[in-house]
RNA sequence: GCGCCCGUAGCUCAGUUGGAUAGAGCACUUGGCUACGAACCAAGGGGUCGUGGGUUCGAAUCCUGCCGGGCGCGCCA
């Protein structure tokens, strides 16, 4: 059995704080690794804390506490510094015990219960079907994917899920955008609208589409067009020209459903499938998988929206104004109410939304964690208070925001409107700087800071990317355990036989970092931060190649060298398992 | 105007419930391959943590007033 160093030390503590202050026995003890050597292994400010409290000196506590501390074989000593810390300096053996732990464990090395087998959900990307995947869902792919990694690792047994908006007026505009570039194709001419979805692939998709049915979708131009406001000059920007645009867009798309009859559907869902097929087969590739996709249409389709709104309507949180039906969410924290059926009798999204998140709720999770753009910060109110009206707590609902990435080319930012057509894709992206550090980069930041991705940087330095300085580290360790004549199983056992021998402070401090990784996870974890593990790999890293270049490995003496090969084996163990979090890859050599 | 987020080295950013002398990468200077991979390492310069108060043994971190930046405030999704 493997033991927990920072285990035993709490342990060794809160004994002598039971003999010291009985009453204070359940204070939590928090043991840290200090940033300066000469303070030793851990330190704990156990003294500093419950010195108010107890109402006495601080350093005469500490030295009560460590009067306190039962024996221990780990333990070197442990002494009072500064204001009132307990610092303890362990044996060389102690700091090697992790070693084992790592063979014991393997992949699973880190691995925590903190989740304790609860169910969660996380939902994140839901971009609409109405194109391909932007760089700005990069991120959130990419962060979403790392997180349910690192929580699942963490011990909670979880969902992920892609919501797809497949019921709003989007999904109408891209079906009428096909169909027009279809109609443009067999030579029928209707001005393009300019708030239609502009991008090549609507163009692919109306080719296909000609490929199937030949001309059996044309309609004749004039009924088309009939009862259409016309487009307004397109160099007016005024509000009044954008509404008529919008006006115009959907009197098309009526005609459309009119003109077409069951044919709209069957437009309707095949450029939904297309872009929904598209939009996963980029996501699988990236690495980034989905346990359920969620049809926002199919909440329709059973009458949960409905049911939701008459749920809200029957606790009496709703109210008509304007022949349009009200949630009172001011009632909640909202800054203001909010339609969930308008006066034409249509849901809003919102509405959908309350279906979805009850929805959420009625499936069990014991969390539900939420991936949301950072614009979107001020929706998370009404949701909330929608929930929280309806008798659910709300606090089983956790928002992550993420910041948009804004992508730079030549020193200048690239536009990013769907609907304009000039974006770079997520696909454009992977293939230019390749997927592994294209998910580091996206995780190398907290998730709630702005992300500059300057994509001459990302090319011009693929080669002094941090990913492939982790890389590095891993496929000389695997050049070297290639050179080794001995094989895995001689090394656990070097670990446990001859840790004696690795006293050099650069070992010292790797096996350290090591033992780090376990209380990295949970904070990551914790903190729903990735990046925690993006820095502590860049830090292990760093032990590593430190060590490398002070000191040989592979030396005349079987039993040192056997001793080392397991420290830089474990090492590879941790790496590994961390990249696995981060979905990047681990080559054996590049 | 109201609400949320942010401001740390020349640049890009970390900084775990408040902890000891605030860190890393890039860039810059200098040095290191006849030993396991130099995509590496070692050393160096560079800071009023936007700013003024407050809380306490102790503040980049918590509270507050300003200054500067981003986002949101639709019967859109």
């Amino acid at each position: 059995m493997s033991v927990d160093i920072k285990n035993h030390l709490t342990d060794l503590l809160r004994a002598a704080l039971g003999s010291v202050a009985p009453q204070e026995t359940d204070s939590p003890i928090v043991l840290e690794r200090p940033r300066e050597a000469a303070h030793g292994d851990f330190a704990c400010n156990l003294a500093l804390q419950l010195a108010r409290r107890l109402q006495r000196n601080p350093r005469q506590l500490a030295q009560s506490l460590v009067a306190g501390l039962p024996a221990s074989p780990w333990v070197e000593k442990a002494e009072i510094a500064g204001a009132g810390f307990i610092n303890f300096s362990l044996k060389p053996a102690a700091k090697m015990l992790v070693l084992r732990a790592v063979f014991e464990a393997g992949g699973d090395f880190g691995r925590s219960t903190l989740g304790a087998g609860r169910s969660l959900q996380l939902e994140f990307v839901s971009a609409n079907p109405t194109g391909p995947l932007h760089v700005g869902h990069g991120r959130g792919a990419a962060y979403g994917a790392s997180l349910a990694a690192l929580l699942s690792f963490a011990g909670w047994k979880l969902t992920r899920e892609f919501y797809v908006n497949d019921a709003g007026r989007q999904m109408d505009i891209l079906a009428v955008s096909t169909w027009l570039r279809y109609l443009e194709e067999h030579g029928t001419q209707i001005p393009f609208p300019p708030n239609a979805y502009q991008g090549a692939y609507v163009r692919a998709m109306a080719a296909q589409m000609s490929n199937v049915h030949g001309g059996r979708l044309l309609r004749p131009a004039a009924e088309i067009l009939a009862d259409t406001p016309g487009l307004p000059d397109p160099d007016r920007e005024d509000p009044a020209a954008k509404e008529r645009r919008e006006e115009h867009l959907d009197a098309l798309i009526g005609n459309a459903k009119k003109l077409l009859g069951n044919d709209w559907m069957y437009v309707h869902d095949h450029v939904l499938t297309e872009q929904l097929a598209d939009c996963r087969d980029d996501l699988k590739e990236f690495g980034v998988e989905f346990d359920i996709w969620f049809s926002e249409k199919s909440l329709f389709d059973t009458g949960l929206v409905a049911r939701a709104v008459a749920r809200l309507e029957a606790a009496g949180h709703l109210y008509e104004q304007d022949g349009a039906k009200w949630f009172r969410s001011t009632a909640f924290g909202d800054e203001k109410d909010r339609v969930v059926q308008r006066e034409n009798g249509l849901y809003t999204y919102f509405a959908s939304d309350i279906a979805y998140h009850l929805n959420k709720f009625e499936r069990g999770f014991d969390t539900v964690i939420n991936i949301w753009g950072a614009d979107h910060h001020g929706y998370i109110p009404r949701v909330k208070g929608a929930l929280q009206s309806l008798g659910e707590d709300a606090g089983r609902l956790r928002i992550a925001l993420v910041q948009f990435a804004v992508l730079y080319r030549g020193g200048q930012k690239m536009p990013m409107s769907t609907r304009a057509g000039e974006f770079v894709t997520l696909r454009q992206l992977r293939e230019e700087v390749g997927n592994d550090a294209c998910r580091f980069f996206y995780v190398q930041r907290k998730s709630d800071q702005h992300l500059d991705f300057d994509l001459d940087l990302a090319k011009r330095q693929s080669n002094e990317n941090p990913v492939f300085y982790i890389q590095y580290a891993h496929a000389r360790i695997c050049s070297m355990l290639n050179g080794w004549t001995g094989d895995e199983e001689n090394l656990a056992a070097a670990a446990g036989e001859h840790a004696a021998l690795l006293v050099h402070p650069r070992e010292l401090a790797l096996a350290a970092r090591i033992a780090e990784f376990p209380e990295i996870v949970e904070a990551a974890a914790n903190e729903l931060a990735p990046h925690f593990i993006a820095f502590y790999l860049k830090d292990l890293a760093a032990d590593f190649h430190g060590y490398y270049v002070a000191e040989r490995i592979l030396v005349e003496d079987p039993d040192l060298s056997a001793a080392r090969l397991a420290l830089v084996a474990a090492t590879r163990q941790v790496i590994r398992n961390g990249m696995a979090l981060l979905g990047v890859s681990c080559p054996a050599s590049m």
